[in-house]
RNA sequence: GCAGGCAUGGCGGAAUUGGCAGACGCGCACGGUUCAGGUCCGUGUGAAAGCAAUUUCAUGGAGGUUCGAAUCCUCUUGCCUGCACCA
């Protein structure tokens, strides 16, 4: 008897795996393929726990795949570029690539050490040149069907990591990296034009039905779509005419103001040489003290001025007050809003402060409301009136009617706006993909050629933290010539978001050695779309939105089929310790290498993997690690007890009376997991019902004159099913069973049907719906027949008594239900 | 405010189609093995009443549909997540 040595069977099996290179794959046209994918990690130079349950989650569904004749694609790489690397290199003065690399082997090992079967020839690293020049490629790509470009505009800007963000990266008015509030900075930066494709990004979620409602209902959130109207209206003595954009054009009839961003272009010129010329600029002077996140918190007071200047309202020709006030922003619509105080909160607010007209053009219809005097906004569906030939419509009616008028009186359309807005993808940092852009004084921005990439990251740079991109200091790299006429040229300094770099990483691992091109057509045709995709919830909107996004424009450009990249996403739950985030600041990190030190990696898998659900949140306990521990440890005594006795590999399997109750758990178990990892992920149940074949066949063993062929298969069958889980362990258990193929290959098992049938089944009796007795009868009865051997049976005539029966519903091989008065 | 989700023993969680609530594991208790501790093996373990068979209560709360509800419907409470002066 020897004991579980995990240390040695781990290694021993990973350097197998290895120098057989048995997770390498290739296009084969003769099976079905399935593409499983886990979020790559930032090589921040440790795995964490979060990781190892990303890992092991898309692991345990590879190798099912693969026993199930799959071909599977299983890939591992690195989102390398970002600013952990470059603020190592302004605090240790280590170059940011090597402080990456370092990290990315430490990396390496640690997964290799989990034994996860990727296909490490696929591996792919976003800092990698060979990479990051078809990063460039695809920008230049974008750059020439227009979707990026450059524009001046105020931006968000993280102080202390010295660079722009774009408007996904800003969380509670702060840095979403570092948690520093973010200014305003006017600045000329690259933007790519996701606006184009927010209406498709938005209806094909309707696509995805292997995603959760909840990160498709973030998305559409985030995109915001509103349907409404603009309508333009005429300001008393002023020569152009004033947009606005309403969700409400049913309400047009009741504006009684109108007020403009403090920051719109036409206040300037609207109070220019009149007297309230002062008080627009003491307006404006107060509202640039506040940080963004004071100016947009909802709890802010609404407060406005009056700029002497009137609009008319198209429809009814009356004369408004225009105002300028912090509740309406510049960067939403077209910075401007009609007021209709009676059926907006907001605007019901402001008019009750600055005592303007409030007109009801909606009866509520409702007994406990009195339109004339409003004690809040009215804001639900009604029925209009004070709107002249309009009265008497739903609100529904309303808008298409007015927007049909507005439409035929050439003072308005119908109009959708969004949310979302474009990506501002520049960043003032190096360690990224370098923009592969030229500025000519003769011939202006200038695409870099396709021959001359990858446009290569400088080494001569200087790292001091300071707001302006590192490769300025670069003079070698800075200065070139212009691919168009050849005089001098700059190039642009600064970097790509990191994120461009993770939303194509899925497509590049179809081909990722390709030196000739971005990838071979035929080869994403044949792996994508990415069937199950894995990852954190965190990246809802960010990464995923984001790569829904590239898959499009690719699919646009002809790069690609497929339209979306991810049919099935699981978002995993996060690792708690004592009831949060495992952090180092609140110092409740367990570190996976001392789990996989202390207990090995298929005992940190199987913790993982059976204590809860995928999708929740996991609280970790030491006890439970121990109990997975244990477990495997008694898989082991098991195996190695009976793999003495058995009998040999192939022999026949007769099932005797006494052998039955093993055979159903054993065909049952295996149902129950093929179907646990297939249909729902439910890694936790098909670990429990595992436990509980093994629970059986202890008990089996110690029967007398046990049934060694069963035994045989039983043990097989036991070590294949469990092994996706624990490959490790269910290898070495595999050989010490006398196999001389390894397990990797091995198909995985199936059940026999009728095996599956008990001869007598347990059924329940109730009375009035409530348990009263259970008994055994034959299965496979009809109705009529089941329910008359139930009702014929003494028990429950007795539980009966003297009281009438009712009714009497029957439910063969399950319950018989008799209701009594 | 809007949107999405969650709520089951001391704990993590099961219950797949409306059909035995609490599988499996942790913890705890008792017993065996042991010089002893640990390991391992066995038994028990939702609550209350009872010597017991058994009975009653129980899936956040209140109603409802149904022969039958953790599961479906209505209302409600608490928690989590996202968005938020978005016109």
């Amino acid at each position: 008897m020897s004991n579980y040595d995990f240390k040695a069977i781990e290694e021993k099996w990973q350097k197998y795996w290895e120098e057989k290179d048995l997770f390498h794959c290739g296009e084969d046209a003769s099976k079905e393929k399935y593409y499983v994918l886990e979020m790559f990690p930032y090589p921040s130079g440790k795995l964490h726990m979060g990781h190892v349950r990303n890992y092991s989650i898309g692991d345990v569904i590879a190798r099912f795949l693969k026993m199930n004749g799959y071909n599977v694609l299983h890939p591992m790489g690195w989102d390398s570029f970002g600013l952990p690397a470059e603020n190592a290199a302004i605090k240790h003065k280590a170059a940011p690539d090597k402080w990456t690399r370092d990290n990315i082997r430490e990396m390496r090992q640690q997964l290799k050490m989990l034994g996860i079967s990727y296909d490490w020839d696929r591996e792919v690293a976003t800092c990698d040149p060979r990479y990051y020049k078809w990063m460039q490629w695809i920008f230049i790509q974008f750059y020439k069907h227009g979707l990026a470009y450059k524009k001046k505009n105020p931006v968000n800007w993280c102080p202390s990591c010295q660079t722009v963000l774009a408007n996904e990266q800003v969380v509670d008015g702060a840095c979403e990296r570092c948690g520093t509030p973010v200014g305003k900075k006017e600045l000329e930066q690259w933007y790519f034009k996701i606006t184009d494709y927010a209406d498709r990004l938005l209806a094909d979620l309707e696509k995805l039905p292997g995603w959760p409602e909840k990160v498709k209902s973030m998305q559409r959130n985030w995109i915001g779509k509103s349907m409404g109207a603009e309508v333009e209206f005429t300001i008393e003595g002023f020569d152009k005419n004033l947009t606005i954009f309403t969700t409400r054009p049913d309400t047009l009839f009741g504006v009684t103001y109108m007020v403009l961003a403090p920051e719109h272009p036409y206040v300037k010129d609207l109070v220019a040489g009149t007297s309230y010329e002062k008080d627009v600029a003491d307006f404006l002077d107060r509202l640039q003290y506040m940080s963004e996140i004071e100016r947009t918190a909802t709890t802010l007071e609404k407060e406005g001025v009056f700029i002497g200047r009137y609009a008319i309202n198209p429809v009814n020709g009356k004369k408004v007050p225009i105002y300028i006030a912090n509740y309406v922003l510049m960067d939403y619509g077209t910075g401007a809003i009609m007021a209709v105080p009676a059926h907006d909160t907001r605007d019901f607010d402001f008019a009750k402060k600055y005592h303007i007209d409030i007109i009801p053009v909606i009866d509520p219809k409702k007994d406990d409301i009195d339109v004339n005097d409003l004690k809040a906004a009215f804001i639900e569906d009604g029925v209009m009136i004070n709107s002249g030939p309009f009265d008497g419509l739903t609100v529904e009616e309303g808008k298409a009617a007015i927007i049909k008028m507005i439409e035929e009186k050439g003072i308005g359309k119908a109009s959708v706006n969004y949310r979302l807005r474009d990506w501002l993808i520049s960043r003032q940092r190096y360690w990224g993909t370098p923009i592969p852009m030229v500025y000519c004084e003769k011939c202006g921005w200038v695409p870099v050629e396709e021959k001359d990439l990858p446009v290569l990251l400088p080494e001569d740079v200087e790292f001091t933290g300071k707001g302006e991109s590192p490769l300025k200091s670069s003079e070698s790299f800075m200065h070139t010539t212009c691919p168009k006429c050849g005089g001098p040229a700059v190039r642009e300094s600064d970097t790509m978001d990191t994120f461009l770099d993770s939303s194509w990483y899925f497509l590049r691992y179809c081909d990722a050695r390709n030196t000739q091109k971005i990838y071979d057509k035929e080869k994403t045709d044949y792996w994508m779309p990415v069937d199950q995709y894995i990852g954190g919830v965190e990246h809802a909107i960010l990464h995923l939105l984001y790569s829904r996004f590239f898959t499009k424009v690719l699919h646009d450009l002809g790069l690609c089929s497929v339209e979306e990249p991810f049919t099935n996403l699981l978002t995993q739950g996060m690792v708690l310790k004592d009831g949060s985030k495992m952090s180092k600041s609140k110092g409740n990190v367990v570190s996976p290498e001392e789990i996989i030190a202390k207990y090995g990696a298929d005992t940190a898998r199987l913790f993982i993997l059976f204590t809860a659900p995928p999708e929740r949140d996991l609280e970790w306990s030491d006890t439970g690690v121990e109990g997975s521990y244990r477990f495997l440890n008694r898989v082991w005594r098991l195996i190695q007890e009976l793999s003495e006795v058995i009998a040999p590999s192939g022999s026949p399997v007769q099932i005797r009376e006494e052998d039955k109750e093993l055979n159903y758990v054993l065909n049952t178990t295996i149902k129950r997991v093929t179907d646990d990892i297939r249909e729902r992920f439910n890694f936790n149940t098909a670990v429990s019902a595992i436990m509980e074949l093994v629970n059986e066949m202890y008990r089996y063993k110690e029967t007398e004159g046990r049934n060694l062929p069963l035994l045989r298969k039983a043990s097989d069958e036991l070590v294949m099913i469990l092994s996706p889980f624990v490959p490790h362990i269910c290898e070495e258990l595999w050989q010490m069973l006398g196999h001389e193929e390894d397990l990797t290959g091995q198909k995985w098992p199936s059940y026999d049907e009728k095996a599956l049938v008990k001869d007598e089944i347990e059924v329940v009796i109730q009375i009035n719906g409530k348990v009263k007795d259970k008994m055994n009868v034959p299965s496979g009865l009809s109705k009529d027949d089941f329910e008359k051997l139930v009702m014929g049976l003494p028990r429950t005539k007795e539980l009966i008594g003297e009281k009438p029966v009712a009714k009497v519903i029957c439910v063969p091989g399950k319950l018989v239900n008799i209701v009594v008065k």
